[in-house]
RNA sequence: GUGGUUGUAGCUCAGCUGGUUAGAGCGCUGGUUUGUGGUACCAGAAGUCGCCGGUUCGAACCCGGUCUUCCACCCCA
């Protein structure tokens, strides 16, 4: 025997069972992406190297799998290069290919591409793998499903108020009741280092006040200091730390906080907006609230931002996040398109859905009933009223071959099979099936003629 | 990328300071039941102890490397 098969770190395999229950959240998600009006999309799963290196920051770049060329792609690198053994001159030398990384850049490169048979605003989802070279930890993979819906070009706030009402829909027909949606605004992380004086440390200042529920106040602090945001600044921005409230306390709050810079105070103006008018529509089983600490990925949001927690009783962390960004695409030429979007994290809710129990209970009856073979004869006459019951929509089969009945019975039973039909010898003369029902144990007999009546029952 | 952690039967895990033939539960196969599963009882099969190397008379156990798992950073879904 040869040794053991494996597949790559941070990959997985999925049994049907595993299948079944990841379908049911996609379609669950996609049903809702087009009942908002988003149309779908695909892109392929490598891009041109160019079109992803330099989009996420040096550490998203090290993270991008890059794809080996083809052919002889050692011998074509200068010797210089080839014996300088550094990876970061070489790589280009010899990749040009990368494996996407998510799919919101490829997406901004879509639109530039399409721009001219776009029909703007345009409002598209995509559900597509993408590849990261991390180190996995649970609910991180290096494979992983990502679940984006966006909007280019509209400026409306009401795609905000929209998106936050598609969180909420989604989570509610999962069944997920109790989810936290928190809402923030880049312009008010700006405001905010703005009037603190911390303007030109911005990305330092709100990284480190991202992590305010997981290192607390003092470790906020601390990193803000080593990150050389000067003490009376911190000093200054200390109220947020400990900001509670209503979402209007909070509003208020805010206003007056930052009435001295304008961008933040648009922010605040923006923020309000998509609060009330949440409010006013209202939302079937989840919260949204403001959260000054919340940051994100800076790289590109400019506006709101989004982040969606998992029910507090799970310790899941984010299972969806995005936000408003103001110029993607013009990274790739394509000025003043703006766009706003959120995305669904796949395995994360996955795992929050199996902790709960939440997945439907018949979830993994994949077939309805299965007939008993007891040999070619009756097998053929079982296949006939199958063939009968799949026009009718019934999941259904035959056992292949002749094996003892009890054996037959356990592979129902281990299959979670509801029915059985048993057609032996004797039923076979007179015309008739034996329905069995698996759960009660109990047993009905229906002429060949009643199959309407049986595939009724099993419908 | 940094530091740590894990790997023993299909699954979940025992296995003492290194010492005969590596165990349990569940699952699987067969039987009690040759036309009835899920319960019960009986029997059985199944492991190069992740992989490679080293120390030792002797290694699942000690050492090194490697892969994998999970965790904390980093970052993020």
């Amino acid at each position: 025997m040869a040794q053991k098969p494996s597949i790559p770190k941070g990959t997985r395999d999925f049994s049907p069972a595993e299948v079944i229950k990841r379908s049911y959240i996609f379609d669950c998600i996609k049903k809702h992406f087009q009942l908002f009006g988003f149309q779908p999309i695909e892109t392929p799963s490598f891009e041109n190297s160019e079109t992803l290196l330099g989009k996420y920051g040096d550490e998203g770049d090290r993270l991008i799998f890059k794809i080996l060329n083809s052919g002889d792609f050692i011998g074509k690198v200068d010797d210089v290069t080839y014996s300088s053994k550094s990876s970061s001159s070489l790589a280009p030398k010899i990749s040009d290919k990368a494996l996407r990384y998510d799919l919101t850049v490829p997406f901004a490169r879509y639109v530039v591409q399409n721009q001219h048979t776009i029909d703007f605003p345009f409002k598209r989802f995509q559900i597509q793998p993408v590849w990261r070279a991390d180190r996995p930890q649970k609910g991180r993979f290096r494979e992983f499903y990502q679940c984006d819906a966006d909007v280019v070009g509209s400026n409306s706030l009401l795609q905000e108020v929209e998106l936050v009402q598609l969180y909420d829909a989604v989570f509610s027909e999962l069944q997920l009741e109790g989810v936290a949606i928190k809402l923030n605004n880049r312009k008010i992380l700006a405001g905010i280092a703005e009037v603190i004086g911390a303007k030109n440390n911005l990305i330092n200042f709100t990284v480190a006040l991202d992590k305010l529920d997981k290192i607390g106040e003092e470790g906020v602090k601390k990193e803000m200091l080593s990150k050389g945001i000067s003490e009376s600044a911190i000093e200054k921005a200390s109220p947020l730390f400990s900001f509670k409230g209503s979402n209007a306390e909070q509003l208020d709050t805010l206003q007056y906080f930052l009435s001295a810079s304008e961008i933040g105070t648009l922010g605040v103006k923006e923020l309000r907006y998509i609060i009330e008018s949440v409010e006013e529509i209202g939302l079937q089983t989840s919260t949204l609230s403001i959260d000054v600490t919340l940051a994100r990925g800076l790289n590109y949001y400019t506006g709101a931002i989004f982040e969606v927690a998992a029910p507090e009783e799970v310790q899941m962390g984010s299972i969806g996040g995005g936000g408003r960004y103001d110029d993607l695409t013009g990274i790739f030429g394509l000025k003043n398109i703006s766009g706003v979007g959120i995305s669904f994290g796949l395995d994360r809710i996955y795992l929050v859905l199996e902790e709960l129990n939440l997945f439907p209970k018949a979830i993994d009856q994949s077939l309805q009933v299965l007939c008993i073979n007891f040999g070619e004869k009756e097998a053929l006459e079982s296949l006939k009223l199958v063939s009968r019951m799949r026009k009718a929509g019934v999941n259904a089969d035959v056992y292949p071959s002749k094996t003892k009945i009890q054996k037959q019975m356990k592979f129902a039973n281990s299959r979670n099979v509801p029915y059985v039909i048993i057609i032996g010898e004797e039923e076979l003369k007179n015309h008739i099936l034996i329905l069995k029902d698996m759960k009660l144990g109990t047993q009905q007999k229906y002429t060949f003629d009643q199959l309407d009546e049986v595939i009724l029952k099993l419908n």
